[in-house]
DNA sequence: CTATGGCACGGATT
DNA sequence: AATCCGTGCCATAG
C-alpha cells in the first residue's frame, strides 16, 4: 500500500498505463466495485452527485451539457456519450420527483428501495406497505421464499393483493425479482422483454414443460419432448443465456461477493444501450455508455485546499492518497474516452448490423479499429472485452459480437437451411456464398453448421418444423 | 467415390 | 507468450 520511496519521482505513465488498462477490462458490474472501494479507501476522491438534463430527462454522468440534447435535431449522426448508469430502463417521470436516488449505492438493502421507488407512482397507498415488506424478504439471489398465503397473513392482506404487487415487483427494472425460483424469474423476465425475437416463444415452452434439462443442457432430449428442432433448442437456449437471467437479485448489484455459481447462464446488466433517436432520421442512433456510478468521480477540491494549508508534517500521508486519486480519475477518463470512441466507430461502420441484425455485419478487425482511433490494438481487445451491449430491438449481446468474423456467415447459413428445397451439401453451400461474393472454405460451413446444431446434409430430410418424432 | 469430421498449421486475439 | 479461429489435408462412414 505504501511506496513512500516512489512519491518523489512521478512514474505515473507507467501506472497510469497499466491502471488504465486494468480498468479498461472491467465491465461496468466489476468497475462499480473497484470504484466503491477506492471511494472508501482515498479521502481525495470524491462522488460527485449526478446531473439530470432537464430536457431528456437523461442521468448524466459528466459535466456539461447534456450531449444528446445540445446537438441540433437536424444532425443525423451517431450520438455517442456517457450516461450515468441506469442499465436497460428508459428513464421515467416518476424517478425525477423521487430525486434524491442511491447516493451511497452499496447497501444490498437500498435494492429494495430501488425497486420501490420505480413502482411509487403506480402503486395503491394501500400496496404500498405490502411491497416494502415484500422487497424486505426477498433474498440475496432476488427471490421469495415465503408463499403468497405466508405473505398474506403476515401482512393482513388478500391474495390478490400479494398476487398484483408480486407481478409488478417482477416486472419492475431487475426484472423477475419476487419471484420463487431461478425458472420464474426467467419466465417474468420473458414477459417483460417481448421482443419478437423468434426465439422467444420457444424459449417460454422450454422454461415452462424442461427446464431442469435445460439446465443440464440436454437439448436433444428437450427437442424430443416438445417436438422441436434440436437446432431451434439450441439457439432458444442460447438467447435465455444472453439476455436472461436466472438469479435477478445479483446481477444488479454486482456478482463480486457471491460465489457467482459457476452457472454460466448470467447476463450481465448492459454497459452500453443504443436506442433509436427519436427526433433524428431513421438512421440515427443514440449511444449511452454507462457510467459505473451516478454521479461522477474528481479529485475533492476541499481535500485539496486542506492539504495545502496544512503544515508539511501531514502533507506526504495525503499526498500520496492526493496522487491517487488524481491518477484513478484520470484513468477513469481514459476507459471512458476510449470506450466512446470505440462506440462512435462501431456505430458508424454497424448501424446496418445493429439496426437489421446477424447478417448486416461487417467484417471489422480488432485491428483496423485501433489503428483509426490511435491506440494499440490489444488496447482495443481490452476495451471489447466482458462488455455487453444492449441493442433498440431489446437484445443483449457481448460487445465483441461485433468482431466475429463469423457471424454473418452463420447467419446466412441458417437461412439458406431453412430454405432449401433438398438437403444441401457443404460444398454447395460453399457455392452459394461464392455466387453472393462471401469466400469459404467447404470446412468452415461444416465448423458454422456444427456451431448452430444443424445436421449435416444426410442426416437432414425433408421439413423443419417436427422431424424428430417416430421410432 | 462423395460428404464429413479430426488434427494441425498460421494468423489474429488476448 | 498462450489461446482461439479459419483452413487445408487425410481418414472414414455411407
Amino acid at each position: 500500500m505504501l511506496q513512500s520511496q516512489d512519491q518523489s519521482l512521478r512514474p505515473l505513465t507507467t501506472a497510469h498505463l497499466a491502471q488504465t488498462m486494468s480498468l479498461l477490462t472491467l465491465p461496468n458490474q466489476e468497475l462499480r466495485d473497484r470504484i466503491l472501494a477506492e471511494l472508501a479507501a482515498n479521502p481525495a476522491l470524491e462522488l460527485v452527485e449526478e446531473r439530470i438534463c432537464p430536457t431528456c430527462k437523461r442521468r448524466l454522468a459528466n459535466p456539461g451539457p447534456c450531449p444528446a440534447c445540445s446537438r441540433p435535431a437536424s444532425d443525423d449522426g451517431p450520438i455517442v456519450f456517457l450516461s450515468a448508469r441506469d442499465s436497460a430502463r428508459p428513464a421515467r417521470s416518476s424517478d425525477l420527483d423521487e430525486a434524491p436516488l442511491d447516493r451511497e449505492p452499496a447497501a444490498p438493502e437500498s435494492l429494495g428501495e430501488y425497486v420501490l421507488a420505480q413502482l411509487a407512482a403506480d402503486l395503491r397507498p394501500e400496496d404500498r406497505r405490502l411491497a416494502a415488506y415484500i422487497l424486505a424478504s426477498l433474498d440475496d439471489d432476488g427471490f421469495i421464499q415465503d408463499p403468497p398465503a405466508f405473505i398474506a397473513r403476515a401482512t393482513h392482506s388478500t391474495l390478490e393483493q400479494v398476487d398484483r404487487v408480486l407481478k409488478m415487483i417482477a416486472r419492475a427494472d431487475p426484472p423477475g425479482l419476487a419471484t420463487p425460483g431461478p425458472r420464474e424469474a426467467l419466465m417474468a423476465q420473458l414477459d417483460v422483454l417481448g421482443s419478437d425475437d423468434p426465439r422467444l416463444a420457444l424459449a417460454r415452452r422450454i422454461l415452462n414443460e424442461a427446464f431442469a434439462e435445460l439446465g443440464r443442457r440436454e437439448f436433444e432430449r428437450i427437442a424430443d419432448r416438445l417436438q422441436a428442432r434440436a437446432e431451434a433448442v439450441r439457439q432458444a437456449a442460447e438467447y435465455i443465456r444472453d439476455n436472461l437471467n436466472p438469479y435477478p437479485g445479483r446481477a444488479f448489484w454486482g456478482s463480486g461477493r457471491h460465489p457467482v455459481s459457476a452457472d454460466p447462464n448470467v447476463y450481465h446488466n448492459p454497459d452500453i444501450q443504443i436506442t433509436l433517436n427519436p427526433n433524428g432520421g431513421p438512421a440515427s442512433l443514440i449511444v449511452e455508455v454507462f457510467a459505473a456510478v451516478s454521479g461522477w468521480l474528481r479529485v475533492n477540491p476541499l481535500f485539496r485546499q486542506a492539504m495545502a494549508q496544512a503544515g508539511e508534517g501531514r502533507s506526504e500521508d495525503w499526498s500520496g492518497d492526493l496522487d491517487r486519486a488524481s491518477l484513478f480519475v484520470k484513468c477513469l477518463q481514459q476507459r471512458n474516452n476510449t470506450v466512446r470512441r470505440l462506440m462512435e466507430i462501431l456505430v458508424a461502420g454497424q448501424a446496418e448490423f445493429i439496426l437489421r441484425g446477424d447478417r448486416f455485419l461487417q467484417p471489422l478487425t480488432r485491428a483496423r479499429v485501433a489503428a483509426e482511433i490511435g491506440v494499440h490494438e490489444s488496447t482495443v481487445s481490452r476495451a471489447v472485452a466482458h462488455k455487453s451491449i444492449a441493442l433498440p430491438d431489446g437484445r443483449i449481446i457481448p460487445l465483441s459480437k461485433f468482431f466475429d468474423r463469423s457471424l454473418s456467415v452463420r447467419d446466412r447459413i441458417k437461412e439458406i437451411v431453412t430454405q432449401e428445397a433438398r438437403p444441401l451439401t457443404d460444398d454447395e453451400i460453399v457455392e452459394i456464398l461464392e455466387r453472393e461474393g462471401v469466400q469459404v472454405a467447404r470446412r468452415t460451413i461444416a465448423k458454422y453448421r456444427a456451431m448452430e446444431g444443424i445436421l449435416p446434409a444426410r442426416l437432414r430430410h425433408r421439413k423443419q418444423p417436427a422431424a424428430a418424432a417416430p421410432a
